[in-house]
DNA sequence: GCCGTTTTCGGCCCGACTGTTTTCAGTCG
């Protein structure tokens, strides 16, 4: 077995223990290991044969003994025994909301429903009502959130496709006949969700290479080779698209990255209005007399070319001068603060606020008026420490926005916090009047200076709350508070096209990582796909204005 | 299941919300 397969084995354990009911820990050991295998740099045969199984981490003697099994017997005890206990279809009922293991178990034990489309009919024929727990209300919503998964399920988000293509390049780049892996489509031109996950794999052997592909275990099913020599299929519910080339052309690079729409129009500037063969994408555009155009602004041909002119230069990753919303061991963070203090310091930053959560967010152990007087105690001789280092240390905080609207802390503490980060986290379903009301209400603060995650959406998980979205921008405009745009793999909030018409009415946004870890800051790509698919610029970015200016807009000052 | 260790076994995210129930189970953040 590949380690790839030997890693979705474990996952897939983990889901059928878990509709058994098993402990949720041993079903979180098994999910684990999946992650960490996937995330191996070595393959696990090799680190076995230098008896190194268990130096790996979240391996103990149980997770270690079955992977000696799959490496020698392509199957384990386990797996032959439980494989045909919980069809999967099952497992998939209890990805929509509102539906649990639980749930999932009961309808399926009770009801032999087995599929998706087998709950819905149950539902709209009223058979649920019937089941122990269930009422005509719990239908109705069930029946909502099916229709919810449906549009959300219908994408791959960004943040399952980046780490898959990660494994793909290492794998493919080992097996000696690749020379070439890159990412195209959707996902380079940083969309938040994608039709398709597309790549260009370059090979002069191009049976040799196909066969590669199609060898490692990575599809759900059979893969479709298409005439052209192109492999097609579904992986972990992803569909996937390999393009197999001798070399990794400019156009080909450029065609595959598309859309349609802007290959068109940068082919129309070329000599000829004919797109020859380019070694890479920088030939093609000094062809058309252009400079290099990102992928990100692609969609928007306008912006693409002022762009191209030089009129236009987006926002990227080395314009940061701060982050301004980050957790530490003080509520939810894993780093402390002058972990958090010193990463940003190595990452060439000048400024960093301390934002961990307010107390209504138990379960992030928010901080009590208590602890934040303790949190200022601690916090005082650092910034004095890192201010001789011309470092800015901010004492922040991610107010829960209640549901009045006010701000999630006391005012004897309010007013000795440099700004606030006002985030709604609780109490999600409320009209679309009374959220923009809440909201509004909030941002209106004068201690309020960012919009935190505005719609609340996670990427194949939840729909954003209800909101006018316009009414928000426009009050953020109104008090001079910026929006964040997050950088949380799973929210990508605020998305590409509210931040075009939030810059179009004259918004500021502030690009956070939501940092609970000293390595969550590498997912400031995920923030920046949105920023530049906006076509912002680093002026429109509060946290890549120079400190003094910075701190001084921070401050109203 | 793994981990950390008082090297043997308890802790591991726990409390709010919802729709059911008639005191609670399941889900979620």
């Amino acid at each position: 077995m590949t380690d790839t397969q030997i890693a979705r084995r474990f996952r897939q354990i983990g889901d059928i223990l878990e509709i058994k009911g098993e402990n949720p820990f041993k079903i979180k050991a098994y999910r684990t290991a999946c992650d960490t295998i996937d995330a191996l740099e070595d393959n696990l045969a090799d680190i076995d044969a230098r008896g190194e199984l268990q130096n790996i981490p979240s391996f103990g003697p149980a997770i270690m003994g079955k992977t000696r099994e799959f490496l020698t017997t392509g199957t384990c005890e386990l797996w032959e025994k439980i494989k045909s206990d919980v069809p999967a279809g099952v497992i998939q009922l209890a990805g929509i909301r509102g539906v649990g293991p639980k749930v999932a178990a009961q309808v399926f034990k009770e009801l032999n429903v087995t599929t998706v489309d087998a709950l819905e009919i149950a539902a709209q024929n009223g058979q649920l009502q019937a089941l122990s727990g269930f009422g005509a209300a719990k239908e109705k919503k069930l029946l909502e959130a099916i229709a919810a998964w449906r549009r959300i399920g219908s994408r791959v988000p960004l943040w399952k496709a980046l780490p898959f293509a990660a494994r793909v390049s290492r794998v493919l780049l080992a097996s000696g006949c690749v020379s070439g892996v890159q990412l195209t489509g959707e996902a380079r031109r940083g969309m938040d969700t994608l039709s398709c996950v597309r790549f260009l794999v370059a090979g002069a052997d191009k049976v040799a290479v196909t066969k590669t592909i199609v060898d490692q275990g990575w599809f759900d099913a059979e893969a479709s080779t298409l005439a052209n020599g192109d492999i097609t299929g579904i992986i972990d519910e992803m569909p996937v698209h390999f393009s197999v080339v001798p070399t990794i052309t400019g156009n080909v690079l450029l065609t595959e990255t598309g859309p349609e729409a802007f290959v068109a129009w940068i082919t129309g500037l070329l000599p000829g209005g004919v797109m020859a063969e380019y070694a890479s994408e920088d030939a093609i555009f000094e062809a058309a007399g252009m400079r290099f155009i990102d992928p990100e602004i692609r969609d928007h041909t306008e912006d693409a070319a002022r762009v191209g002119r030089g009129e236009l230069r987006l926002v990227t990753l080395s314009d940061f001068t701060a982050q301004l919303h980050e957790h530490t061991t003080w509520s939810d963070g894993r780093n402390s603060i002058s972990e958090m203090a010193d990463e940003a310091i190595r990452r060439g930053w000048s400024t960093l606020g301390i934002t961990d959560h307010s107390a209504s967010l138990t379960v992030a152990r928010g901080l009590t008026t208590e602890r934040h007087i303790a949190q200022f105690e601690e916090l005082a001789p650092l910034q004095g420490h890192y201010a001789d280092q011309d470092f800015a240390l901010l004492a922040g905080l991610e107010a829960d926005i209640l549901q009045d609207g006010s701000l999630d802390c006391a005012p004897e503490i309010l007013s000795q916090l440099h700004y606030v980060v006002a985030s709604v986290h609780i109490r999600y379903k409320e009209t679309e009047a009374q959220m923009t009301d809440r909201m509004c209400t909030a941002i209106a603060h004068p201690k309020t200076r960012i919009l935190g995650h505005p719609t609340g959406r996670l990427l194949g998980r939840r729909e954003g709350y209800a909101v006018d979205m316009n009414a928000i921008i426009d009050a953020a405009v109104k008090h001079n508070v910026a929006i964040e745009i997050n950088a949380g793999p799973e929210r990508m909030d605020l998305c590409d096209a509210w931040v075009r018409i939030g810059a179009g009415k004259g918004a500021k946004f502030s690009i956070n990582a939501d940092a609970h870890s000293i390595n969550h800051f590498d997912w400031l790509p995920y923030g920046l796909a949105m920023a530049r698919r906006a076509g912002l610029t680093k002026e429109q970015v509060v946290n890549c204005w120079e400190p003094g200016k910075l701190v001084a807009w921070l401050l109203r000052i």
